[in-house]
RNA sequence: GCGGGUGUAGCUCAAUGGUAGAGCGUCAGCCUUCCAAGCUGAUUACGUGGGUUCGAUUCCCAUCACCCGCUCCA
């Protein structure tokens, strides 16, 4: 479909980023993906699902609830408010947590958190090599004093670096009919501040009526933890599941909709037994690895190809200190492997956490055992609009033209009951009645809620190549056949294969598909 | 946020200091009996705000957004 066009002052390597483009292209063409408030310019990392997009998606919710909760007896969702108690986010680490101390360097430009970077002793003269000449690429050898921060630039070597500045990354909004300027100006009023003082005044008027939106989901599970094992008389092992919005003001948004900073979650904590507790065999690590299993599965089943799927489980390093595990379910992005999906195994760091903090108990009561305990929590974690991409980036394909013909095709082999349209009605020509019959069978399927689409416009084979491009799996076609003996062709979108059907099976056949 | 790049119809691109073309698409009609056929007509754009200039889509500045890299994570 493409000729191939050279990128003149770009001789990139690779042509994986071109896929990238096309994806973007196709969702905007088939209303799968818009940039939102585009008319006025469009806002950074904010993405609007069009129809096609907002079925896409819906359909990935609903996959993962129907395997996680409805597929389940041990676990049950909640639906949680997004702004929780302030305390909530105290207690989680998350205020404090998400507060990185970052600096740059002023010579390289690098930049990085500052408790990262490697240490030197205050005061003590160090080399370094930095570029004076961009154009020739000359570099200059410097002395320099560290200063009190103690630390230089991983890059160059330079001391000379920036202040601490802090970048807080939850949003942070007010609850209450009284405006933040109100009380923030009223808390100044007739004292003359500066400095540090200033902004304490400002930031405790502020602090009265803070509240943020979650940057993740699973609080609320940690939160509930007693109203839902004791309304629902939940036992561990038992789960509860949640998917919304979650908001974190990142420093960096990239990759379409795989990171931004409103985003949609899909997690599941899963309260088991500590140890000394647990059942012969099932422990917490058992679980752990069952739920990486398990959520690996997850994909494959509905549809992405294996190859471009891993379970990596991380380092040491790059753990937590509470956490005992974790292992990303990653896909193989256009740009790399990236994360879909992180399986935790978060030890009983949360309900202690909250306990502390809330004076409550967070405890379940083994009365077989006749021991409080406080459960093991292994957490899947998943982000909804990644997926819904990586679904999209691995059902793309563009293929040669099929045999007699000579266009191409471009065909989003999504999984049937991913697919936002389920089947299209065609009337193969505008007349001898074939319309009026293929508007019967759309209504068919309107009536038993099968999102149908029906199109007379074009060549039926343009038709068909649309539905391809949309991901649709099934194409009715009344022809001229259908007069007589009742029946219709179905064809199907991945092998473009047809077969003949009865009208009246027509729904009957579909949902099974689906099915 | 930093460094580099980009910004022209719905999409992919072109041209130009004197207000813009194409292909594909979309819509209407004709035609069409199974895989992007043809014909006719219609539709639609210089990201935003300043500056230079007689005149800016073009040059300059700022800003916004996107892409690549750093960084971070679901």
């Amino acid at each position: 479909m493409s000729e191939n066009k050279q990128k003149k002052d770009k001789p990139k390597a690779s042509a994986e980023p071109e896929i990238m483009e096309k994806i973007v292209s196709l969702c905007k063409q088939r209303g799968f993906v818009f940039q939102s408030s585009e008319i006025y310019g469009g806002l950074k990392s904010c993405y609007d699902y069009g129809p096609l997009g907002a079925e896409l998606k819906r359909n990935v919710k609903a996959e993962w609830w129907r395997t996680m909760v409805h597929g389940r007896e041990d676990v049950v969702g909640i639906d949680a408010s997004i702004i929780m108690h302030p305390n909530v986010w105290r207690a989680s680490g998350h205020l404090a947590g998400f507060t990185d101390p970052m600096v740059d360097c002023k010579d390289c430009k690098e930049r990085g958190r500052a408790d990262k970077w490697p240490k030197a002793d205050v005061g003590s003269e160090v080399e370094y090599k930095v570029i004076v000449d961009h154009q020739s690429g000359k570099k200059e050898t410097r002395k320099g004093k560290v200063g009190a921060l103690g630390i230089v630039c991983p890059n160059c070597g330079s001391p000379n670096t920036s202040d601490i500045r802090r970048f807080n990354m939850m949003f942070r909004t007010s609850l209450g009919s009284v405006d933040n300027i109100e009380s923030i100006a009223k808390a100044l009023e007739g004292k003359n501040l500066q400095g540090d003082e200033l902004k304490k005044v400002i930031a405790d008027a502020i602090g009265e009526t803070a509240v943020y939106l979650r940057p993740e989901t699973a609080q609320a599970m940690f939160t509930n933890f007693i109203n839902v094992q004791t309304s629902m008389r939940m036992k561990p092992p038992f789960g509860i599941a949640q998917q919304g919005k979650s908001f974190r003001n990142e420093i960096t948004v990239e990759h379409f909709t795989f990171r931004s900073c409103e985003f949609e979650q899909m997690e599941m904590e899963y309260f088991v037994p500590p140890p000394q507790y647990a059942e012969e065999g099932k422990d917490d690590m058992y679980w752990y690895n069952y739920w990486c299993t398990e959520r690996l599965k997850w994909y494959s089943d509905l549809g992405i190809r294996k190859e471009k799927l891993r379970l990596r489980a991380h380092e040491a390093s790059e753990l937590a200190h509470y956490a005992k595990a974790c292992s990303d379910v990653e896909y193989d992005y256009p740009w790399g492997w990236g994360e879909l999906e992180g399986i935790a195994h978060r030890s009983d760091y949360d309900l202690k956490a909250h306990e502390k903090a809330s004076g409550k108990r967070l405890t379940f009561f083994d009365s077989q055992k006749n021991a409080h305990y406080h459960p093991f929590v292994i957490e899947p974690a998943a982000g909804a609009d990644r997926t819904a991409l990586a679904f999209l980036l691995d059902a793309y394909t563009e293929e040669p033209p099929p045999p007699g013909t000579n266009e191409g095709r471009t065909v989003l082999k999504l999984h049937p009951r991913l697919a936002p349209i389920k089947v299209a009605v065609f009337p193969l020509v505008k007349k001898e009645g074939m319309p009026e019959v293929a508007r019967k069978i759309i209504d068919e399927f309107v009536k038993n809620q099968i999102n149908a689409f029906y199109d007379e416009k074009d060549a039926i084979g343009r038709r068909y190549r649309r539905q391809d491009e949309c991901g649709t799996p099934y194409c009715i076609t009344v022809d001229g056949q259908t007069a007589q003996d009742g029946s219709v062709t179905i064809r199907e979108r991945d092998s473009m294969n047809q077969e003949r059907i009865q009208v009246a099976d027509a729904v009957a056949v579909v949902k099974k598909r689906l099915a």
